[in-house]
DNA sequence: AGGGGACAGCGTCAGGTGAT
DNA sequence: ATCACCTGACGCTGTCCCCT
């Protein structure tokens, strides 16, 4: 809808780029169906539809609007994205993986052993919490994926690590046993757990392929991907929608840049005119 | 108050793309 | 060929605003 707009209302130059050789010769194709529109009444549906969907990603569009026109800001790569989702991770050492709790709070798990806590509310470093994990050696096999978290039968919330642990959140803030730091003042305590008791409703543990069996095995873990793969996609879907509206706010700001150069070259115009053509009275 | 249209945001599916 | 990722499309929900 959008992107078919853009796409065949006018061609920008920056697109031009992305189109590969055989792609520009379909869009010339329809260039060309669209000025003989009046003749040729319908362009190929399917035709239409491959050149459309050829898109480059708004990361991509946006990156070159941003090297074409200074003073807009690139959109990051994929790991300082992913980062990005969360201000007050971004500025720390940049950590393998980063989980969000239901209730908006951050966990970023590092190469090394930390783990690290923060509220999205609160500014830079300050809601940033390190807890250190003393039995983190390597993860058992199939069981190093983390599952979202979910609020656990005893109300507490839970959210799964790389290891088969459980990161659980404390309902007082006592001190925290010596396996983990304790966190002060308002902030929530957490502790790394191994998962003793049922699984919370909504958390599948990984499994490793191996050891599947059964046809209710199978069908668990068809289900624990399929569960996983929808996370990932509502993820992907949410940084999409973000990205597209950096990418409508860049063109409208180039949209304004243009707009004003076009002021100023008609004033110009006008300028040089008075100059050139001396009034005859 | 409440009905309804416009709009934004979200989750999901389907299909394309690029990397391996 | 396979996989992960990206994004358009669709349907749903919540919010806001206007009108009756």
């Amino acid at each position: 809808m959008w992107w078919h707009q853009h796409n065949l209302c006018f061609r920008h130059p920056i697109e031009e780029d992305y189109s590969s050789g055989d792609q520009e010769e379909k869009v010339a194709t329809i260039a060309e169906a669209d000025e003989s529109a009046e003749s040729e009444s319908v362009i190929d549906f399917h035709k239409r539809r491959e050149i459309l969907s050829r898109r480059p990603s708004y990361r991509k569009i946006l990156n070159e609007l941003s090297s074409d026109v200074p003073g807009v800001p690139k959109i990051e790569e994929e790991k300082s994205e992913e980062a990005g989702t969360s201000p007050n991770i971004s500025a720390m050492a940049v950590p393998t993986s980063i989980y969000q709790t239901s209730t908006g709070q951050y966990i970023a798990i590092a190469q090394g052993e930390a783990i690290q806590i923060s509220n999205p509310g609160s500014d830079g470093v300050q809601g940033l919490q390190a807890l250190t994990m003393t039995n983190s050696g390597a993860p058992p096999p199939g069981a190093t994926i983390i599952q979202y978290a979910t609020q656990s039968a005893d109300g507490t919330q839970q959210f799964f690590v790389p290891g088969s642990q459980v990161v659980v959140q404390d309902e007082e803030t006592e001190l925290a046993p010596s396996h983990m730091a304790a966190t002060t003042g308002d902030m929530p305590t957490y502790q790394i757990r191994a998962p003793t008791t049922a699984l919370p409703q909504g958390v599948v543990m990984a499994a490793s392929p191996g050891s599947l069996h059964s046809p209710q095995q199978l069908a668990e873990e068809a289900t624990r991907k399929r569960e996983l793969r929808l996370m990932k996609n509502r993820e992907a879907a949410k940084e999409c929608r973000r990205r597209k509206k950096e990418y409508v706010k860049c063109l409208e700001s180039r949209v304004a840049v243009l707009e004003v150069q076009n002021k100023k070259l008609i004033e110009e115009l006008e300028t040089l005119k008075d100059i050139c053509s001396p009034k005859t009275d």
